[in-house]
DNA sequence: TCAGAACTTGACATAGTGTAAAGTTGCAAA
DNA sequence: TTTGCAACTTTACACTATGTCAAGTTCTGA
């Protein structure tokens, strides 16, 4: 707290005049990154996808994209969700999004009839929903070195490959 | 250190006699672990397949297997590298590992004729990598509430749609 | 002009890590 | 039996961080 109130130019107790704590200074922050960099508009893609590759190309961009931005700050309330209950019910609240996020992909699969007979709707959700993680992008991008690019590409053929049937 | 100390009936500084630091107690933790769980032997079923599928699911039974041990231990070390050097370098130390074990099973694959003509050497044992990351396993185990024969079946199914070709 | 919001300064409580030093205990080899 | 050492204890301290409290300042808009 003592650092982000000298990167803020104010003093220590300033910052507990905003934020009760460190955890929910967190929160706000991590609220406040999706808000500024527009999570609505870098999902309109997936949405606005009109078959089965275009719609997990569109996710696997978007996880390319979105990711870099973020997780830091999730990997901050990674670690703090451990500690702190307000954070670990952030977390979760941001899990159920995902996981709602991936259900609704899943499910235009589905009604495309493309979704493969060995995934039931809540496994291929789950599926999505985990490789959308930042700890997965963390660990291809910053650990082994992927390029973005590469690890767009992989995410999106695997996923074509694993949760696709042929149309 | 000292929760620690207490639960080990010892006091506080006793553990100070015997690791230097938090971060060198943590990664003794980490090598005890491996050693007493038999990393050796868990491992040896993925050496000793004979057949691309065969191994593949062997490698997805040792996650799922081995991971549950290992999850809190790994979990320590992966916050604690961010602050301690030597923590790093204990990290950096295990990823070469798995990554050399992973490189591995990708060249047998080739070595088959079975290795997907979509994946280089390198992007198939950094993907085969990162699906043995414990982070993905906590998600859809802990986060997602996979089972254990969920998580090994649909690791072990993916695994083999993605990289492998038609023999 | 003045009430209130935002901020400052300074002090304090609490908890954790790590260092230092002096004293105790138990055991094993000379 | 003695002695010397390793392991451990107790006590105290330095340092850092979080979070609380209270009194005082500054700026702004009604």
């Amino acid at each position: 707290m003592g650092t982000v109130a000298k990167r803020a130019g104010v003093s220590r107790q300033a910052v507990y005049l905003h934020f009760r704590s460190r955890a929910e200074l967190a929160i706000a922050v991590a609220r406040y990154t999706d808000e500024k960099y527009g999570l609505d508009e870098a999902v309109r893609p997936i949405a606005e996808a009109t078959d089965a590759e275009g719609m997990l190309t569109a996710y696997a961009a978007f996880l390319a994209g979105y990711n870099p931005r973020i997780h830091l700050v999730v990997r901050m309330a990674s670690t703090m969700r451990r500690s702190d209950p307000a954070s670990e019910a952030a977390w979760q609240d941001r899990l159920r999004n995902r996981r709602r996020n991936a259900r609704r992909m899943a499910k235009r699969l589905q009604t495309w009839q493309r979704l493969n007979g060995d995934f039931s709707l809540r496994t291929a959700a789950d599926w999505l929903t985990a490789l959308g993680s930042v700890a997965l992008w963390e660990e291809l991008v910053l650990d082994l070195g992927w390029s973005h690019a590469r690890f767009r590409d992989t995410i999106a053929r695997n996923c074509c490959r694993t949760l696709l049937t042929d149309p």
